[in-house]
DNA sequence: ACGATATCTTGTCAACGACAAGATCTAGGA
DNA sequence: TCCTAGATCTTGTCGTTGACAAGATATCGT
């Protein structure tokens, strides 16, 4: 269950050894595989097939099934934090920001809000979650000073709630188009 | 050796007969099911052994995993489709009816958004599925007219990220509170 | 009453998640 | 350089699962 480790920086030359880093080729498998068929249509095995290595293999970096949700959450709230932090402080841009970041990450958004994939209990993962949620406060402190908390939460809901409906190809938008730029329009509806 | 088991609360009219309304039981369980562990913390032999039938009568019923959550999205829709008619043609009460409903029926809401569970050529499910969406656009005309389909899809969208947010245990209300009261300020931002 | 059909059971198989124990590789100190 | 400690990966195993096939039983139409 020691799956928790602050992540190897010093893994970019990696090679030679038994097959390289891992836990990262694990990582990118588990997306590829979610974005194909969402978070049960595959297998441990078949993510270690698909890496080259034995059936046991990833058990070392993530413990079990829930070990690499863990990670995978982990990672996703850490970018996600960054995404929103670059984002500016112009609300309408920061959630275009979040449903461009839903949209070009949809595994890593989808096991982010689905706390029954993962341990909620690990230490990484909070860390990393209190950044994404610090940097939403920041972007909307301005709205919620001026139109209160009930304000900051529309603008939350409207963002996650027009990238889960992308994600879920429920809406129907004009083709070429990013689902951020489909959003700006719906954004400006509450923030004009 | 089939009335080894307790008899079933769902079973009222029905008996006599090997089990009862299996179908209806198994749906059931599975709603449970989810509700306890997400959709892929349970297994069809699972709610078998709840049911109190062996490990293959399920699948007389539902062919296999993905028919269960063709025939519980079909419901799902079918119910939504319902509440969201008896909601009238108050937006904001729309609004509140549809986080209601995704509060109330928080396995059924999550099965009907995530189409990788189900079968989406059933024809059963597609008939459910445009009744539900027709009651929206019913219920939204009005801002559809006056403000445009980007009205609209906000409107839709901060009601089903309110939804969603309130689902993942993301935002943390008030106690004693139901969803769709906790809802009704932050639609009141848009829908003022 | 009786046969057709729906419903349920038993049996089976490959695949899976999890665990244990052994093999191999890397790193760092003697 | 050698050599040990630990990290990484493999092999082997077990109970469970989803799916299928074939047989048993109850219901229903005629």
């Amino acid at each position: 269950m020691a799956t928790s480790i602050p992540p190897e920086v010093d893994d970019i030359g990696k090679q030679g050894y038994h097959h390289g880093d891992l836990r990262r080729v694990i990582m990118n498998a588990a997306v590829e595989a979610i974005d194909a068929s969402g978070t049960g249509g595959w297998s441990m095995r078949e993510l270690a097939r698909r890496a080259g290595v034995s059936h046991a293999a990833p058990a070392h970096h993530f413990g079990d099934k829930e070990g690499l949700f863990t990670a995978l959450a982990t990672e996703g709230y850490t970018r996600f934090a960054e995404v929103l932090a670059a984002a500016g402080d112009d609300l309408l841009e920061l959630g275009v920001a979040y449903v461009d970041f839903a949209a070009d990450h949809r595994a890593l958004f989808e096991v982010m809000f689905r706390p029954e994939l993962f341990d909620e209990t690990d230490q990484c993962l909070a860390a990393a979650r209190q950044a994404a949620w610090r940097a939403l406060n920041e972007g909307a402190r301005g709205l919620t000073e001026t139109a209160g908390a009930s304000a900051s939460v529309a603008a939350w809901s409207i963002a996650h709630g027009f990238a889960e409906l992308w994600n879920s190809g429920t809406l129907t938008p004009p083709p070429d188009t990013t689902a951020g730029e489909s959003a700006r329009p719906v954004l400006k509806v509450l923030l004009r």
